[in-house]
DNA sequence: CTTAGCACTCTCTATTATCGACTGCCTATT
DNA sequence: AATAGGCAGTCGATAATAGAGAGTGCTAAG
């Protein structure tokens, strides 16, 4: 490919998002200094490698997925802030006194609104924090409560139901013994701990202590294991023109932000901004999902903004790694 | 309005749930056993009331709102459950194990796909809760976090950032104090006595305390005023036909979905099965909002499904009826 | 009070025509 | 060999037209 071929690639490219109509030869004229002929050529050249589309014969052309692919790959510069979207930020990111979730929270609102699209946070219930208290309380003869602390101050909690009543004793021991061999270890080796070095000192002790240290584990084991979904401007990729007149996409699209296994696979693993074109990603073909993971002392998850291909790569892009920066120096 | 009149409203306000075609007069000769001339007329007279509408000149008739309103107040009988109906949700409420909040949630689920309604349920953080624990536990210098747990074995958290470091001593002086004043008192009241009788007690002390005596009244008053929403099948409204072509009306409601303050005014005070159609709602004329207040034993909220108006009424309000109940039994 | 009959209205679908925006390709030019 | 002018051809979008079908309203008669 010539400069001139990736300078139309770049021009088409760019339009599209823009206006999300065809791009014509004609309209390139005067940019391109030549005629709509020569660019027809290049176009069609563009299109045997795979680049653009026509919507119809005649009609003009679009990026294709590979289109967007090389573009975000090949030419697109990421483009600084304005000042607007950064002062929106800065309200969140300057108030010293919002806690990490309701900071992503925030901002996940407000980068919706900026791009039109649908944020997502994905937090995972971090392998780096380390259990620092538990509790359990009675609340009737048959209800417990039971919450956990973790070192990087994350609360979970979860109410047990006993068949039949436990004494106050009995908790208090497998609650001190729990305490006693657990505190101070990560949340993901928790229970293997609880399996080999607890379980065998309880087998001695009445069954009543099992049931509760059973559904204890069940407890540490879901917290380890449910990521904690945020979700903001659900409606707002229905703004987008391309889902203007096609009721099936919208359906199918807000059904699968219902659908918390689609949602859950969103999460990355890798560093630094990732961008999934279309079929590039497992959740809908038609739209693109740019993704970072962000790792704020250990506090690790994904946010992730859903928008549709013809999105302002270059614009959002520097969003991402401005949340995820911002996150990370909290 | 006599008997015969009744009958034709009633077929068809049914005829059309079952449809959602206009009715025509034909249609309802041979069930009525007369001519569709006389049922014409009849038809008329019943769209003279204000209880049918045409969607234009010469098509079937459509209840109106009021129409709707009429048969649900005086022609409805509440339909009995099918077994399959009750086989699902028994697997919920038979499940002693399971803690309200997850039986509310998975109950949900399932009336959502039994009806093709969205449902919501509102858990207000319940008046009749009373403290019966607090804690604030220190994370960093500067973070904390605060957790209290009611006597109805909710917990609620919130992690609080301080500007300057306060002791451990004097973090436990202030926490001794809040507990010695308002352990066992009720939710909405936990912050009266926190002004009248705790405050002035920490005005002799140092500032710090204050600050976090400040940010913790903030949080009761935030844990007595947010209400806790769950809501299953924001996607199963656009399976209706009326949303099947109207764009505007699916990303409208949508829109209102992803609103708190549009779901937070579905609350229902009143106690019984309510139904506000169309506009007799205030969150979107196109639909219908089936609610009822629940109170499990002091766990007050709300449980509403929302449908479109031709939605079978004497199935959903049994459905909800059914909810209720067996939420409250819990 | 009921009903048969008929004119009328409106939707829906298909057909046709026309306009306008493109492209593709052939050919002439530099 | 790259560029550009010119022209035919394709397709979408819009509008106009026609005919069938499903209903209603109204009138007049039983």
């Amino acid at each position: 490919m010539n400069n001139r071929q990736v300078e139309i690639l770049k021009l088409i490219v760019e339009e599209y998002i823009k206006t999300a109509k065809p791009v014509s030869s004609k309209s390139l004229e005067q940019t391109l200094n030549c005629s709509s002929a020569t660019i027809r050529n290049e176009m069609s050249y563009l299109e045997e490698l795979g680049y653009l589309e026509k919507t119809h014969t005649s009609s003009g052309r679009v990026p294709s997925e590979s289109g967007y692919r090389y573009y975000v790959d090949n030419i697109m510069v990421p483009k600084e802030l304005t000042g607007n979207d950064i002062l929106k930020l800065q309200s969140i990111f300057k108030n010293q006194s919002l806690v990490l979730s309701d900071a992503i929270e925030k901002s996940l609102e407000i980068v919706s609104d900026l791009t039109s699209c649908t944020l997502v946070a994905l937090g995972s219930s971090s392998k780096e924090n380390c259990l620092s208290k538990v509790e359990v309380i009675p609340i009737t003869d048959t209800n417990l409560v039971a919450i956990i602390v973790t070192d990087k101050g994350h609360v979970e909690n979860r109410n047990f139901v006993i068949d039949e009543g436990i004494s106050p004793l009995e908790i208090k021991q497998t609650v001190d013994l729990i305490n006693k061999h657990v505190i101070g270890t990560p949340l993901d080796e928790v229970n293997a701990k609880l399996e080999f070095e607890v379980k065998p000192i309880i087998s001695d002790n009445v069954n009543y202590q099992r049931k509760l240290f059973d559904a204890f584990c069940n407890f540490i084991n879901d917290v380890t294991n449910d990521s904690n979904i945020k979700m903001k401007g659900r409606s707002n990729i229905l703004k987008q023109p391309e889902f203007d007149s096609d009721v099936d996409k919208i359906k199918n699209i807000i059904s699968k932000f219902d659908d918390k296994s689609f949602i859950n696979n969103i999460k990355e693993e890798e560093n630094g901004i990732k961008i999934y074109i279309g079929s590039e990603n497992k959740f809908d073909d038609d739209v693109t999902i740019v993704k970072t993971k962000y790792n704020a002392n250990g506090e690790i998850g994904t946010i992730a903004l859903i928008g549709p291909k013809r999105m302002e790569y270059d614009r959002v892009t520097m969003l991402l790694e401005y949340l995820k920066n911002n996150i990370e120096r909290m």
